[in-house]
DNA sequence: AATGAATGAGGATTCATTCAT
DNA sequence: GATGAATGAATCCTCATTCAT
């Protein structure tokens, strides 16, 4: 039972080793994309197939499903981390690129909803982690006295307003969300991804 | 676990109509179960086994998998209706009610996220229609001047909730789900199933 | 991701329930060929395919891979069984009757080398049981004081023959099985299948 | 275990032509390890991870799957032949030799079997000749008279032995095989790779 | 000469759905 | 009306092999 290559195309160009770094972010922005409109359990393949490479090399750069979706929220989290580290950041202004992100990654809500949603999947372990580094950064800026300063308000907070983020459109979405924070009495700013 | 095929058993008695809707009923409980412990994937072939019959008799009575989910979430609905139709029925307590299925079953979650997270089935429109029954009944019994009175805040709030409803128990769910009330300034009575 | 039927063509005839039995049959004596001619690592499609049956045929009436080389080789052991049973059967007839199958069936060789060919599949405690099997049946009918009467020599004498049994046609691999035997000083009779 | 990939360690330094014997000897007993191991199917991939080195040096070193196993078998086979051609070799010594390997080396086993359990993998040719080597090593020692002496005995001997060497240790395996020589009447001498 | 990334075919397994009985 | 077998498409995952660097 040897494997058969077994077909007479000319193998596609092979660019090397160059193009793993390339690749694995192909692959993380295919999966954002692929997750934003099949939901977090869409096919591997998928993912593969629109990053342009081979399933090969998906399992190359990510063991498995779920340190795809990690990379995925990495960068959310990221982006939230750094909206907080910026100068002159303010707690309106941080939560405003968490909102965005809300509006923007359906992988996003899914991790503030780790426990109902996928808790199955063994990738708990990682939502948490993320969630944990949301809640410092937040937690950093966050005023005393504010509205959610008491201990487990702030993400119980930002799960509710997650909780409220649906809706067809990124327009519809952040509506809710806005309404979501008003009703909480939590101020927040214009709704906008983070730039540096 | 899998049926061992072949066996000799005597095919069980066709008990005539009588048990359609005794299948039907048995079919409904046992998706209520299987979805509450493997989510709302699950396979079809489980749910039939647990109810104990045929994949055919599940065809027989839901066209698709989302007639069986509305099967589910219709009798979650219909519970909080009728806590609202009860004579001496308080707004507290219908979201007690509600908040009781929040924390109970997972698919009644889901409903209230169902533009999120299961708009891709097609089983959106249902998931529409049962929300607006929820609506209905929650609207009925609200007293003027809720903290959720205004057009659109009454169903964002319960959106909100279901947003924090997680944890692996029950208990904690309840936990958090109070607490998200609470940060709405809403009041809830006793969390408990309706019992007519 | 619902799955997709998605082709016109009409789908093949399903002969129902009373094919069952056909079916797993086929799917033996398909095994049986694929593994004669491929070996025992042969894909499990080859088998269903050759058994004119999907795939899914083939898991539900066996669990695993290894349920599939036990069934086949069920049927080897059986007969030895049978032949040891028998109305006036002779230790040299049952021996031969044994080394027909080890001539005959690859996976019957196998078996007698479980310990060292198949013990990475998990399927070593299957394989264990029906060498006892084996044992037993020959046991019972070897005569006090025979070559291979002391504790531990019959199953080995087995083996030794059993590695002997190689050569592309069965006649090179009976010729090899003889001359094993008879280098262990063991008489065995015509070399044939048990016919009742 | 998995390499990582996108390491910004500086690539290994390019040892010049004295490398490459190194790395073709590494392969060599990597593949051996990986072998006894996980048995014969074993992928390349793991050989040439545990002999740290690429993949690419491991196709340069060997066309394919058998010339690697081959590569192996002949440190065995070379190993008997240095036994038989040693001062002083007797037969015992030699088959002692030959046995160690036996028990030793899980491809070794497969050597001696290679009509069954090889031939698919077009490394019958390979074997054959390798096979032909050992017996053509044995022959020279083996006394006139001596109960393996005729035409066909010896390698059918081997062969058998070769079918008892199962069992999950080496001492087992040694057990069994000098069980399997004592009911051949055939002396051996204490087992015991060759050393010089 | 070595590295290790990429390709993509192949094989395992699972389920939704149909249908003979 | 019920049963549960059969179908087969879809997905997951693993490797043999090639090749840019």
């Amino acid at each position: 039972m040897t494997q058969h290559p077994m077909s007479n195309a000319p193998r596609p160009a092979n660019d090397g080793p160059k193009a793993a770094a390339r690749n694995r972010a192909a692959l993380v922005t295919a999966a954002r994309e692929v997750y934003a409109e099949h939901g977090l359990d869409a096919p591997l393949s998928a993912i593969a197939r629109r990053a342009g490479v081979g399933q090969g090399v998906l399992y190359r750069h990510f063991p498995d499903r779920t340190a795809v979706a990690s990379a995925v929220l990495e960068e959310n989290v990221r982006e939230v981390e750094q909206a907080a580290a910026a100068d002159g950041a303010t707690c309106a202004g941080v939560l405003a690129v968490l909102t965005w992100h809300l509006t923007e990654s359906a992988a996003f809500i899914g991790l503030l909803h780790a426990g109902v949603a996928v808790s199955r999947s063994g990738f708990l372990g990682y939502a948490l982690a993320l969630s944990e580094r949301v809640e410092r950064a937040l937690r950093e800026i966050l005023p005393e006295g504010h509205r959610l300063a008491a201990a487990n308000d702030l993400m119980l907070g930002v799960a509710m307003v997650s909780g409220a983020v649906t809706g067809p459109t990124r327009e519809e979405r952040e509506r809710r969300a806005l309404a979501a924070w008003r009703l909480l009495g939590v101020e927040v700013g214009p709704v906008r991804p983070f730039a540096g």
